[in-house]
DNA sequence: TGGAAAAAGTTTCCATGTAAACATTCAGCC
DNA sequence: GGCTGAATGTTTACATGGAAACTTTTTCCA
């Protein structure tokens, strides 16, 4: 009776309930989407957050920082570094309008759409179905599902 | 032809098929999930991984460090903080084997016990489907898309 | 056996992201 | 007009998490 009930496999853990926590499944399934994209972007530098800032700046060019910045939910200090940063690198431009300057309104520069347009389809086709080993149905219902989710949340509590 | 096309309102942006990428919707309703959770856990500073790796604990006592990191996937550099933190706080013993004094094997001080028992409830409930406004079916099909998603990763490349 | 290679954690340094205090500018009212 | 308060970003200081180099111990094999 010296065998331990339990850790008979160093490596084989009992979870319990845990695959059944919401909270503890979405963060694993964001490291494996994550996993899928850096594999996809190996060598250039494309970081996904940045990415989806510049696609959003170029559906909405003249698109006000803070306004990108609570729809993407992304924090305001964190939004000025990233904007820093695409600025720093040619993509973004920075405008402040004499109509209203505490404000910044976003575009990007050629090179900017270049980079855009260049790297839209990978982004895009990262998490398509097959690649993430999903039906084309299962896909679907998993991105109606998530939506559903995020748009329970109460908009901007203030 | 002065009135430009898009941003008619400053802050109802055109997002594209953003709202079909899958890493995104997954960033979004994680950053919801967190804020359930930090609903829930207000006054009390329990923090969702902290948490994860005490419950993971209780329910395999004496696990080695790397396994558990290993399977929730966190980083050895970061569950060497985490350890040290729960230690600190007399949540968890450390204790190295005679069998191999490289590893380190883990599991819950009496006060460790305590604090699982006391908030284990309260995590549970956190993402019950009715809190996160899904009905019981669509969150039990949640779950599943997620398990299967996060199963199709390649299990620990080298 | 004894020395190279692997395994397990730890340390250090860095990137990412947040919170809180701080300008600056605008709006509204007296 | 001029002051108060709100809105918009920025700065600073900190928390979180990861990559790479390092230490110690074990394994393996010549």
């Amino acid at each position: 009776m010296n065998a331990p009930f339990t850790t008979l496999d160093d490596d084989t853990l009992d979870l319990g309930d845990l695959p059944r926590s919401l909270g503890f499944m979405l963060r694993l399934a964001q490291i494996s989407s994550f996993a899928h994209f850096f594999r996809e972007f190996a060598d250039c530098d494309v970081k996904p957050g940045e990415f989806t800032v510049i696609w959003v700046i170029g559906l909405n060019p003249g698109v006000k920082q803070g306004a990108l910045a609570r729809t993407l939910h992304i924090k305001p200090a964190h939004m000025t570094k990233l904007v820093q940063r695409m600025v720093r690198d040619g993509l973004v431009r920075r405008e402040i309008p004499s109509e209203d300057r505490r404000s910044v309104r976003l575009s990007l520069t050629p090179a900017g759409e270049a980079h855009l347009k260049r790297y839209r389809g990978n982004f895009l086709a990262v998490h398509s179905a097959e690649r993430i080993g999903l039906t084309e149905s299962e896909s679907r219902q998993l991105l109606a599902l998530l939506n559903k989710l995020t748009l329970q949340e109460a908009p901007e509590c203030p």
